[in-house]
DNA sequence: CTCCCTGCAAACATTTTGCATATCA
DNA sequence: TGATATGCAAAATGTTTGCAGGGAG
């Protein structure tokens, strides 16, 4: 699960500070049940931190994302948004309506990938599986 | 495959026009053997018909997605690009290097994402399982 | 001949960069 | 204290809209 000392360990280890604007959207991310672009961050994160600059928010996510503490999430069209990375391994459910993200666990998926590639010669090094539709509540 | 014919029947069915600037996009992704963002389709496009509108082209990329004669591609960086449809159904390597996308047939997918909504009460209208990697070519 | 489509320019939205100041370790 | 990171403003980038003229059917 997220927390928050455990990725402050990791961002320690790779020689970043733990500052109050990186705190903050790791906070924000942790407390969303789906997934956020920039703008509903930095929204969510100045209720928290009321001096977080617009350009923290979008440094703090490349950095998330290098470190592999969050993941954008590739909804249908919406490219621009976040999760945080143990919400989403690379399988989950997308609903198009409300953007609750469920992960389930990828039983079968490495062996259709191990005989996709060795097919194709394809050396993988990361997968996407999305099915997007709509979650049980917004199909009322 | 791609064939001009049948996709510009399916536009004059939906009640569009199949104009000049629709049929260089059509022929720009047809020749293509990856996927291709709005700059570049501009720039082929221009060899062809050298009058084509960056404005064109965008909408032109919407209609055909519309339509379904085209995808919008999610690598990893680049969301912004698109592939012809029938070279991606959903199911694809992306060479994480060239930009190369090989579709490969999804047996055995159906079968997951049945199990999985059963057991998550999501109604899936579409899925997307990419694997990102390098093509033989660029392994070396 | 008519309406849809185009291309231009300008408006918009979003993300990145330059730089002086503030802050974590 | 010193190197990093921040926040602002401005620039760069990418996409959409308004509108007068052009072309497909």
């Amino acid at each position: 699960m997220a927390d928050l000392e455990e990725q402050a360990e990791v961002m320690r280890r790779a020689g970043y500070r733990l500052t109050e604007p990186r705190k903050t959207v790791l906070r924000v991310l942790a407390a969303a049940h789906g997934f956020m672009d920039a703008a509903a961050i930095l929204e969510s994160g100045r209720l928290i931190h009321p001096h977080l600059g617009r350009v923290s928010v979008y440094r703090t996510l490349d950095l998330l994302t290098e470190l592999g503490l969050a993941r954008k999430v590739h909804a249908a069209d919406d490219c621009h948004s976040y999760a945080r990375a143990d919400l989403l391994e690379g399988h989950y459910l997308v609903c198009e309506r409300c953007g609750q993200i469920t992960e389930f666990p990828c039983e079968g998926l490495d062996e259709m990938i191990k005989s996709v590639t060795q097919r194709y010669g394809f050396s993988v090094h990361g997968h996407l599986l999305q099915l997007e539709g709509l979650c049980p509540s917004c199909q009322r």
